[in-house]
DNA sequence: GGTAATAGTCACCTGATGGAACAGTTAGTC
DNA sequence: GACTAACTGTTCCATCAGGTGACTATTACC
């Protein structure tokens, strides 16, 4: 008779690209988000302060089209930072039923200090390379997330019911 | 009078290596669980799966500690494992508070399919290199994990409420 | 002027998440 | 050998994000 077959390890989950990816992945946006917690604000907060610095005064279909996300989505974001007096809804100069949203003073105080956090973060998380494989992984991160339709900076998380 | 400074551009969210791994992590992530869908299982379904492969007869108890979750968790996973024909709770030999766990052999055969539709995300994700850069960057994501203290193949979401 | 489309909002429902507590069993202790 | 503490697996419940459908106000089309 033949013996059991041995288990033949297969290859581990930790040698796989897409695993280290996700468990890094999952393990750094967990602590970006505990330490984004003491400002009041989530990553996905973040991701919208960041892109309305560069987009005041759009209105709130616009803004949540270039992130990829519902407008009813949009609609709890900024009831958040609005309560918070991060952020303005103002009447839109070209359509009444639009709102224009406006950053406050105060959100790009609180940009800066989650800027600041999320360079932590950054740090931290890659603290086991020098500055060439830095630079060598972010390359190569970026070519992948180029090559996969990921557009920059817009986070599928944000959108994840989009499909 | 000055000009009010110029905008100046700070550094986008897509060079930050931090960002880009919760990008693609989420991404990938997300694509794996789509194409699981057809199998009848999720992601931790196959974490808990490749795991039992490997560490047959134990406790759910000793399960949850290995993959870093609350026993609780593991009664509804291997709730579905058993409801879906690929796992069973056998009467443990040396301890009757105990279930010892056992795979079917439906379920070898599915972690066949499960780990070639990983086999194929991963060719997916990461198609824009070759076989060198594939190496050095799972090198260098392993020594990031190493560093961060992620265990090697447990994913960190399965323990989400961990702390 | 009438109809369709759009911006933003709300009320609802469902599914995941976390905590407390339970019966059955084991182990240590006197 | 009885008693107490600890452990395994499980259920119940309260809570809360996430997704769906319908609704008002305004605009655009013809």
């Amino acid at each position: 008779m033949s013996d059991v077959p041995p288990p033949r390890p297969p290859r581990p989950l930790g040698d796989r690209a897409n695993f280290l990816l996700s468990q890094l992945g999952y393990y750094t946006a967990h602590r970006f988000a505990r330490r984004l917690a003491p400002l009041g604000i989530q990553p996905n907060h973040f991701g919208l302060l960041m892109h309305l610095e560069q987009a005041e005064g759009r209105s709130q279909q616009q803004l949540a089209d270039a992130l990829g996300i519902h407008r009813k989505v949009m609609v709890g974001l900024l009831d958040d930072l609005e309560s918070r007096g991060l952020a303005q809804r103002r009447r839109h100069p070209a359509d009444r039923r639009a709102h224009a949203i406006h950053l406050t003073s105060q959100a790009r105080d609180l940009l800066e200090q989650a800027r600041a956090i999320a360079d932590e973060e950054e740090e931290e998380v890659l603290t086991a390379l020098d500055e060439r494989e830095r630079a060598v992984l972010v390359a190569l991160l970026q070519r992948m997330a180029s090559q996969t339709g990921n557009p920059p900076g817009v986070h599928p998380r944000l959108g994840a019911t989009l499909a």
